[in-house]
RNA sequence: GGGCGCGUAGCUCAGUGGGAGAGCGCUGCCUUCACACGGCAGAGGUCAGAGGUUCGAUACCUCUCGCGCCCACCA
């Protein structure tokens, strides 16, 4: 028999287990094994990234996954890998190489892509090691990079293909642009926060006689682009202005009035500047109206000569001041109001974005975003939970071009080359011809992610992998990359592989701390997941995360929660070691026969069953709360304090009954284990080889097979009912008991007076309450003796008396029968009330009545019990 | 400006058209031969507020208040 530890030390039992796993290859599927394929990618992590909760919890959750669905006996698979992850990792380098004094122009493009590729080998990809420690059970085999050499393959083969099909176009249009990274961003990069800003009033004095037309801006600086005032078609205090022009106040050149239904006549002043180079919607208005464009700010977000001479060289915030500065000199500035409104931010600086005209490639991403609507809308994928699903629709209808193109080195650089004559050509292999020069950028990070589900197994070569494991059968991912990453792999796959990605998107939330605030390293509330590992093991951790993890909601997490599922492990392992106290560590013997077992054999069989189709319909439905909570309330609240603590006077006796308790209780063990494994697999395998006697490495609790619901313990209602009476009763001896200050080790006998049922089952099983209840023994007699020495104990079903000589004080005792009284009294005028209302009576259903009705007989004799006791012992019954 | 979610014990959350629950925290007792990372018991709630449906609402409907999130090119 296994020797095990007195308590639970994850730090001895967690690498070992993990160690002789990996070794024996559990973690590694072929493709043509057998079983129905199972697949899951991992959501690759940046290579720059550590382990932080967030990711603690999307790779437990796909732990568990793929953990079950392999002991199920599918041919599962969990592909790991990291991204590229383009403007952040080049951030980290850049930084290096700030404080080295250099920076990347200086050292050139290939010096710098060396520098990164060789930071990318030392000390990227961290984050998988760190994986390991979590017990992910991912294939490392097939790890892969958005970056390496298939990864990359795939992602010419695609840029290529799409470019052919006219779905990728190179443009000039106003883009987002980050001044701090000197690159484009896509729309989902910009993060928009609400500020609080100026809106700056001021006048455009007529070119021709008097007067001007007062605009509102909270750019105020970019009137030095402006090419143009739009005001709307019917508003009356503007119809006249329409055609004029206005005088530029700083430049040589005149403004025209234009009409156009874009502009708000409420808001301000009903009159817009428009600065087609630098405003989205003046852009497009700009189109319209074929306005001139000045651009009057350069890639820094720095003012340029067009601007004159008096603002040229300012950054955005200098010209901002300077201008309005001289507009009010020249008395133009004419209000200034507060105003709140959203700025875009780089989400990866914070830098305030800025709408810059430029060349960039598009991805036309219409015709793809209708196949991914249309197959969702199919429920050819469905999100989990659904709530996910019409937000997801409703944002992929309103898509706009997708700007794949970034102005930085690290990153798959666009295969596209540029002839001496303007020529372009877009090719699947470099070209090398004279005078012909590669487009300097790449792409955009969630470009080679958006193919990672059909690139990771190979293609755009045919795979066994791909026949196998493609479509996927779930992404776990945050609800807040739906949009970067689940509609791009959508898109992708639709249109490359005529498939969806994977069949089910499984949202969760994010992770908060204990009060749902967002962790951050300002606010201290960081928690590390690696240190709760360290700290508590990694079951404690998984366990901690999936309780809070509900279906459709953050998940809140504190470190005193990890904690308390650590205190949940110590508690199977001590299960555990009673248990092996008690058997024969080896194969689990079939149950005994049915008629042959105790009523709390068949009761905790019975639970089983209950906590078998509970856990099932949790791990069925992805809902981590209701998993977990089947597995703390079967082997805490049934198992340990019941189970357990009514069968060790069988076992201590020994004999049939003790070799019955044996084989129940390894029956009971080998079956929750296997249901706790994907949620707890160091825990879990640790027990059941102590248990089993299995040797591990193949033989593993990991690879064993998931249990028949159906078939899982014994429903026995009848073992329910009557064990709660037995239940009901011990926990009254233990509250009076409590109440009247007796200690848990004085013994006193006990006389019971019930009917029916309850009278059959007590007889039955008295010495079953008598051990759990402390008592010296338990008769079942035909009334109360009322004596003065003696109290009472009211149950559902009957009263016990008890005697006691002299322990019991009669005060307390009489404080205890009145506050009783006074619950019972309550309750039966509640009941008389309801069964009064004729409504009632006469509307509710039979059943519904009959049962208040029994429930008040049972009130009134529990009140006669008591009334009777509290007169013995001489108190005052009304 | 749209859309969504939430408001139940001090905290985090389950829950159900018919007797208010769990974990943590708190209080008391217990070093009982698996576990003090434990056992037993207890205190604590107008189920946000107001209407409505119903014999009956914490639950279903409407509104109000409060909180959170997502989306959005109104200067």
């Amino acid at each position: 028999m296994p020797e095990l530890d007195k308590a639970y030390d994850p730090a001895a039992v967690e690498p070992s287990l993990y160690g002789d796993w990996e070794a024996a290859g559990l973690f590694h599927a072929e493709p043509d094994a057998p079983g129905v394929p199972f697949s899951i990618v991992i959501p690759p992590p940046n290579v720059t990234g550590s382990l932080h909760v967030g990711h603690a919890l999307d790779n437990t959750i796909q732990d568990v996954l793929v953990r079950r669905e392999r002991m199920r006996g599918r041919n599962a698979v969990w592909v790991p890998g990291t991204d590229h992850a383009g403007i952040a990792t080049q951030n980290v380098v850049e930084k290096q190489l700030a404080a080295e004094g250099t920076d990347r122009h200086a050292i050139g493009r290939e010096a710098f892509l060396e520098r990164v590729w060789r930071w990318k080998a030392e000390s990227g990809g961290t984050i998988l090691t760190q994986l390991r420690t979590l017990g992910a059970s991912a294939d490392w085999e097939r790890e892969a990079f958005t970056f390496d050499e298939a990864r990359s393959r795939a992602v010419r083969e695609v840029f290529v293909s799409l470019f052919e099909q006219g779905l990728i176009y190179r443009g000039n249009r106003l883009i987002n642009w980050c001044v701090r990274c000197l690159t484009a961003l896509s729309d989902i990069e910009v993060d928009h926060e609400d500020v609080v800003g100026a809106l700056t009033h001021f006048v455009y004095p007529f070119a021709d006689g008097e007067g001007g037309i007062e605009v509102a801006t909270t750019r105020p600086e970019t009137m030095l682009g402006d090419t143009a005032i739009a005001v709307h078609p019917e508003d009356e205090r503007y119809a006249a202005a329409v055609g004029r022009h206005v005088r530029h106040p700083f430049q040589d050149r005149t403004i025209p009035v234009v009409a156009d239904a874009f502009v708000d006549p409420s808001f301000g002043t009903g009159a817009v500047k428009i600065t087609p180079a630098h405003d989205p919607n003046d852009h497009a208005l700009g189109l319209r109206h074929g306005l001139d464009v000045v651009v009057m700010l350069d890639e820094h977000g720095i003012t340029m000569p067009v601007v004159g001479e008096r603002f040229a060289g300012l950054e955005r915030t200098a010209a901002r001041e300077a201008v309005v500065t001289a507009l009010g000199e020249l008395g133009l500035v004419t209000r200034v109001d507060r105003h709140e409104h959203a700025v875009g931010h780089c989400s990866r600086c914070r830098t305030v974005v800025e709408p810059r005209l430029s060349d960039q490639w598009f991805v036309r991403v219409r015709p793809l975003a209708e196949r991914a609507a249309a197959a969702v809308r199919e429920g050819r994928t469905v999100f989990v939970p659904e709530s996910r699903t019409e937000p997801f629709l409703d944002w992929l209808d309103g898509l706009h071009d997708w700007c794949i193109s970034r102005q930085i080195w690290w990153g798959h650089r666009i295969p596209a080359w540029y002839g001496p004559d303007g020529e372009i050509e877009v090719s699947r292999t470099d070209v090398v011809r004279d005078g012909w020069t590669q487009d300097e950028d790449v792409l955009d990070t969630w470009f080679s992610s958006a193919l990672w589900p059909f690139s990771v197994f190979g293609w755009p070569d045919d795979t066994p992998e791909l026949a196998a494991w493609f479509p996927t059968s779930v992404l776990v991912t945050g609800y807040d990359i739906n949009t970067f990453w689940v509609s791009r792999m959508l898109m992708m796959s639709l249109w490359f592989r005529d498939d969806v990605p994977f069949r089910v998107v499984h949202n969760h939330g994010l992770v908060r701390d204990e009060h749902g605030k967002k962790m951050s390293k300002s606010f201290g509330n960081v928690i590390d997941p690696l240190d709760l590992i360290a700290r508590y093991g990694a079951d404690a951790t998984r366990f901690a995360l999936l309780r809070s993890a509900a279906p459709g909601t953050d998940v809140p997490l504190a470190e005193e929660w990890v904690e308390g599922a650590k205190r949940f492990m110590n508690k199977l392992w001590n299960t555990g070691r009673f248990a092996l106290g008690w058997l024969e560590s080896g194969p689990v013997a079939p149950l005994p026969p049915e008629g042959r077992l105790a009523l709390e054999d068949r009761w905790v069989l019975s639970r089983l069953a209950a906590f078998a189709a509970d856990a099932e319909a949790g791990y069925a439905a992805y809902d981590w709360p209701v998993v977990t909570r089947a597995l703390y309330r079967f082997a805490w609240d049934e198992l340990a304090d019941w189970y357990l603590e009514a069968v060790k006077r069988r076992l201590a006796a020994g004999g049939e009954s003790a070799d019955d308790v044996r084989r129940v209780l390894a029956v009971v063990l080998d079956t929750f284990l296997r249901f706790a494994h994907p949620v707890l697999p160091f825990v879990s395998e640790a027990l059941w080889r102590a248990l089993t006697g299995a040797g591990g490495g193949r033989d593993s609790l990991m690879v064993a097979d998931w249990p028949d619901v159906a078939a899982t313990g014994r429903a026995d209602a009848g073992a329910e009912q009557d064990l709660a009476i037995v239940q009901d009763l011990v926990r009254e001896v233990h509250r009076f008991r409590s109440q009247n200050r007796i200690a848990p080790s004085a013994r006193f006998e006990v006389a019971v007076v019930a009917e029916g049922r309850v009278r059959d089952v007590l007889i039955d099983e008295a010495d079953l309450v008598a051990a759990l209840a402390g008592l010296e023994g338990l008769a079942l007699v035909d009334a109360v003796s009322g004596g003065s020495g003696t109290s009472t104990i009211a149950f559902t079903g009957g009263v016990a008396e008890v005697e006691l000589t002299g322990l019991i004080d009669v005060a307390a005792e009489l404080d205890r029968l009145g506050k009783e009284r006074e619950r019972v009294l309550a309750d039966r005028a509640r009941l008389e009330a309801k069964l009064a209302d004729e409504g009632f009576a006469s509307r509710a259903p039979a059943a519904v009545v009959a049962k208040e009705r029994d429930r008040l007989a049972e009130v009134g004799r529990v009140l006669g019990e008591l009334e009777a006791r509290i007169g013995g012992l001489g108190g005052a019954s009304g």
